[in-house]
DNA sequence: ATGATACCATAGGCTTCGGA
DNA sequence: TCCGAAGCCTATGGTATCAT
């Protein structure tokens, strides 16, 4: 049976909807982060519903929902939410399936995205195909998705949240094209022994793949796999922890022809010390985390706005002083801006350069709140003229500071780990922006325990101030560096 | 999931120039 | 005078990099 979900993953890649069929346990561990976003997604899906008061829910999947399904049909209902069909060997379930004044029926898909990207005209040409098999006609084919320009006022207003686009035309001049790629999923699912080369190079994932990872944890032969592979995937490869041997990875990289590069360094004095004059004691370490979703929390506030919570701020009033540490963490689910920014005007100083990693992200967290709150505008423009952006000075084109280690990359996560490896992430239980995005909600939730509240905070507090420790210990190293 | 920005490949429109 | 090749500029679409 191939299930919409089966058919999407095949698209990205065919190892994915493989391992998923035949060896589940080894694909990667829910996060946190896309746990966040399924909820999210259903908050979405249920919103998106009240835009047809006169739909009914279809209950229970597979069989039983598909019964429920031709039940309600035949009713004469008009509008179904989750409605399931299964035709052959397929299986799937639309969002909003609404009768016109004939017999067909118009699909609509609803998605958290801002648009009707082209890639949704598969997952929706694959809907018709299922529906049509089992003989129910469908007309229209249409995407209702949020509409970024929306700002909340009072209570969400659906209508105004949601846009719709009629993607119809796309869908079926695609629609033989999706048949085509059914045809091949199928094939996929049928292979019972260990997959061939072809279904790894088929990977369409434009990013590293980490599904040719995982199934790589599954065998042990991995060195046959290695002729002719895409390079992303010797990359891929080669992170694995389970080839810790360094004859394998040599074995790996002869095989596939690559060769690593030579290790560097290259220092730009005169470049850097030209940025840091422009450096005005004291300087402020400063981080923001933030929370955005789909559905905007707060009046005031769009769809995907990234409203900051958290704070981390680390003081030096001179080169050789000691930092003093200051942090802000709202703790219940309200707009917290006015309270953030009313500590912070106390404890930023009027003077001195404001040192972030990619500016871009804190001025512009700055300028929507200087919009929102009016009265704090003068300041929060006088901050963003103090910012001094950290990562420039590793930015690859900018050919000051570059190891090889960094692969052209200049990420806080890829610097830190090699100028400063003792202040790693790795013991923190918050390792990245997006889990600390995604433990806010929880954190100021009535149904969360306090003890575990405690726990929480304590964990957030912990990874925001390790940002600003980082950018304090980097400075350091450049400062000692360029000496 | 967003968005700003950077970068790259490609397409199209336009001019220029040499050969016939 | 005409035509196509070559060169150049701009627009566009796609992808990647940062942050959460």
């Amino acid at each position: 049976m191939l299930t919409k979900t089966d058919y999407k993953n095949y698209l990205e890649c065919p190892m994915w909807l493989w391992l998923s069929k035949y060896r589940p346990e080894l694909l990667p561990e829910e996060t946190s982060d896309l746990q966040r976003r399924f909820a999210m997604g259903n908050e979405v899906d249920a919103l998106a519903k009240k835009l047809f008061p006169e739909g009914i829910e279809i209950q229970g999947y597979n069989k039983e929902g598909w019964a429920n399904t031709q039940k309600a049909i035949l009713s004469g209902s008009k509008i179904l939410f989750q409605p399931t069909v299964i035709e052959g060997d397929l299986s799937c379930r639309a969002d909003i399936l609404v009768k016109n004044k004939d017999d067909s029926w118009d699909i609509n898909e609803v998605k958290m995205a801002t648009s009707a990207k082209k890639e949704y005209v598969f997952d929706v040409g694959f809907q018709k195909i299922c529906f049509e098999r089992a003989g129910i006609k469908i007309r229209k084919t249409n995407i209702i998705h949020i509409n970024n320009k929306y700002i909340r006022h009072g209570d969400i207003e659906p209508e105004k949240l949601f846009a719709t686009d009629d993607i119809t035309r796309e869908t079926d001049k695609h629609l033989p094209e999706t048949e085509e790629g059914i045809k091949e999923a199928l094939k996929v699912i049928k292979i019972k022994e260990e997959p061939s080369l072809e279904l790894i190079n088929g990977c369409n994932n434009s990013k590293r793949c980490e599904y040719l990872e995982c199934y790589c944890n599954g065998i042990k032969n991995i060195q046959s796999l290695v002729k002719d592979i895409q390079p992303k995937h010797i990359l891929a490869l080669l992170n694995r922890e389970i080839l810790d041997s360094k004859k394998i990875k040599q074995n790996i990289l002869d095989a596939a022809g690559y060769v690593l590069p030579e290790k560097f360094t290259k220092i730009d004095v005169d470049a850097i010390k030209k940025e840091f004059k422009k450096l005005k004691y004291p300087l402020h370490f400063f981080d923001y985390e933030t929370y955005g979703s789909a559905i905007p929390p707060f009046n005031g506030m769009r769809p995907y706005q990234q409203m900051p919570f958290q704070y981390s701020l680390m003081v030096k009033d001179s080169p050789d002083s000691v930092v003093r540490h200051f942090e802000f963490l709202a703790r219940t689910f309200e707009n917290p801006i006015h309270s953030l920014l009313a500590q912070l005007k106390k404890e930023i100083g009027p003077e001195g350069s404001v040192i972030v990693w990619y500016a871009k992200f804190e001025s512009g967290r700055n300028k929507e709140m200087a919009d929102m709150e009016p009265d704090f505008a003068d300041f929060l423009e006088d901050v963003n003229d103090r910012i001094f952006d950290l990562l420039l000075i590793f930015k690859h084109k900018n050919q000051m500071y570059i190891k090889s280690e960094f692969n052209k990359l200049a990420s806080l996560k890829i610097v830190l780990p090699v100028l400063c490896p003792e202040l790693s992430y790795k013991n923190l239980a918050i390792q990245g922006g997006g889990d600390a995005s995604s433990s806010w909600p929880v954190l100021t939730s009535d149904k969360t325990p306090a003890k575990e509240k405690e726990q929480l905070a304590k964990n957030m507090l912990a990874y925001c101030k390790r940002d600003t420790e980082a950018m304090v210990g980097i400075m350091d190293k450049v400062l000692r560096d360029i000496k």
